[in-house]
DNA sequence: AGCGTTAACTCAACTTTCTTGAGTGTTCAA
DNA sequence: TTGAACACTCAAGAAAGTTGAGTTAACGCT
């Protein structure tokens, strides 16, 4: 009968100021290097807070000194930086076979990273992993726990029960309970979860062609597709975190109907392909067949543009992003043919004369992408002022 | 070369209490009476600081003591509950032919709702008009104009130059210059401009079937067809403020694809009755021709759902909403009959056994939901915390 | 019926953090 | 050479939150 509140955070002191520390530590990121006053009018708080918070900041170890730059008239500014060793980060991607796993310092710069293949997929198996590739991972960097903000970790979604369930690549056992929780607990961590789609997306928005941009939209080619969307600098979830889910809409190819991943993703390439008897297993296979000019595999790519094209037009239609990346398990030359070959579509609210990006770009590609973007989780969770945040 | 900051709001002392006042009127909003401590749970705030927050409406008059309340032991709460006159909303939509108004006071509660015929369609014939009907409003509903808290503006998108434009039912003259800053300017009021779906949307989350729903979508039989997304408790707008421009993508009927909105919108019905010599100009035309079980509005009605049920898979597992709401200039008979027809897709993230909401749900329909919806702009401004909000 | 427990709310003192305004040092331009 | 522009610091003051003790009212156990 009584509704309940849902929670959302007021502002007290602490709270204002943890605010402010994350909203100084974007802008610096933001820029590289910038001065106070800068900060400053940007926020709308006076020097003497930023002042304040950046020697706060400092003393932390989450800045360096940058500097000065002599900007026209006046007193020259005193640039800060984000300090690469003042924090790092845990990403980690689960997939069936095996564990990736790479550290990530305050900047984005990958530590290191590391395949670790699994025994089996079993809850237990995969947590014990996690743990011991996150112990050795501390040891091998000589850095401690205490300088780890969090652990982001890439699984496959769609999460919870939903008619999409049943499909391949599902992990066991992680229906039941809050896999959040479950990693937090495990690792004694901050934890954030995300589908390949969305960390990618997070990945690029940090490091990648996205710096800087708060809305796009990533199609992340792993086993199937995936799509991660960006709306004002936050991943867009879903009312239960399952929103992206772009593979399974139909588009057409050649006048006919399809799923969307049935023609663009790793696994239907690889069945394309297996139909005229080559075995495709790995990102090598498929450069070679591409620099051969295999005719099936153009063939697919040419197909895989059709669907894409149609991809393209729900999601400039229904999202108006920036621009749309693409990237994830697939080759940079064959993301790059594909973009080549993608049919822009005219009838588009992204068809405007004043763009500024590309309306299709390709993002990293490779196997650690969407690795790296777990990782870019938490950054990204450091970098983003707290206050008003809704769940 | 220097790349810009992005202004994004600080916490200082004034903003912070600005931002826990929206607070705190979200929550006495959402749940129409509750007490200090219930919200101060929810917001992490003490008690004595929501106490000094609503001792402040109080004073401001937005709001009202609503009675005790004795849940079970301990001191009976004083709960409060909005003040209806507290503040007033102006809610216009602009159509080539007329301009819509309407007037709504703080809970949302239409206070008047007028049509006014345009002379023509000029940028200038239109200001005027807009300005003269809220004059006249004020005046007939004995208001003051500090009492209005703003004007929300529904207009025909998409905005700025697209790959759309030059299509029917555009208004000349507004692509240059912020329609959002012109019509602040002429009406001396903080104004919102938004389309007719997404404006829609947020009267059905103002008072309508989407109370309290975070995360929804909108679709508005309009002229065309439009999406009105909602997430996290705000409007998705896209980079260029154009997303949710549904009605061009491409869907399947009868094996053909079409574009959405040929399928289903006033015009669709018009032109597909028209062809069988019928000529309907109103809802009034369409009910008759429904209880009279036309065939020929029958056979439309039955291309329609198969059109919304491709849309459907699509805003399902892109936005994963907790519930899809139809609205809009069509006879709830209509809508009632749309809905009941079109099939579910089971590929989809929303066909989760533990739903809630229904997957399709009819919202209030006619030609003046728009213009509330337009209020529902200024009132939802009211009821949102500030700090954090990017734009 | 009496009395302790629970819970909402208030009061007054205290704390955090921001702002303000005066002052310092550097650079550019007249 | 001088003054304006600008970044930054210092110290005092202001705003808004928290804390903890105290008050009031309802419930429920004896």
């Amino acid at each position: 009968m009584v509704s309940t509140l849902k929670p959302q955070l007021g502002a007290n002191p602490e709270r204002a100021r943890s605010h402010n520390k994350q909203l100084v530590l974007r802008a610096i990121r933001h820029v590289g290097a910038v001065g106070r006053a800068e900060i400053a009018r940007a926020s709308g708080l006076s020097t003497q807070a930023v002042s304040n918070i950046i020697s706060d900041l400092l003393g932390e170890g989450l800045l360096i000194e940058q500097g000065v730059r002599s900007a026209g008239r006046g007193l020259p500014v005193q640039q800060y930086a984000i300090k690469p060793d003042g924090g790092y980060a845990f990403g980690v991607e689960v997939r069936p076979t095996a564990v990736f796993t790479a550290l990530v310092d305050l900047v984005g710069t990958p530590v290191l990273a590391r395949r670790t293949p699994l025994r089996n997929a079993g809850k237990s198996t995969i947590l014990e992993t996690v743990s011991a590739q996150l112990a050795s991972a501390l040891i091998e960097a000589r850095i401690s726990k205490g300088a780890l903000m969090g652990a982001g970790i890439v699984m496959p979604g769609p999460f919870g029960d939903t008619g999409l369930t049943g499909t391949e690549s599902e992990l066991p056992g992680w229906n039941t309970g809050d896999p959040a929780e479950i990693f937090a607990n495990t690792l004694n961590l901050p934890v954030f979860v995300e589908n390949d789609a969305n960390a990618a997306a997070m990945a690029e928005r940090m490091n990648g062609v996205a710096r800087g941009l708060d809305d796009f939209a990533y199609l992340y080619f792993g086993q199937g597709l995936g799509l991660g969307l960006v709306q004002n600098g936050q991943i867009l979830q879903g009312a239960f975190g399952n929103a992206g889910e772009i593979g399974h809409i139909q588009v057409l190819v050649d006048g006919h109907a399809v799923e969307l991943e049935s023609a663009t993703s790793r696994l239907s390439v690889q069945a394309c392909l297996a139909r005229e008897g080559l075995d495709v297993t790995n990102m090598e296979d498929l450069i070679s067949l591409y620099s051969s000019a295999n005719r099936h595999l153009l063939v697919w790519l040419d197909k895989a543009a059709q669907a894409l094209s149609s991809a393209l037009s729900i999601i400039e239609n229904l999202f108006d992003p920036q621009t749309v990346i693409l990237g994830g398990a697939m080759p940079d030359v064959l993301l790059d043919h594909i973009i080549a070959r993608t049919a822009l579509p005219e009838r588009s609210v992204s068809n405007r004369p004043d763009r500024v990006h590309p309306r299709l770009m390709r993002g990293t590609s490779g196997r650690m992408t969407a690795t790296l973007g777990a990782a870019a989780l938490v950054l990204h969770q450091a970098f983003t002022p707290t206050i008003a945040e809704a769940r």
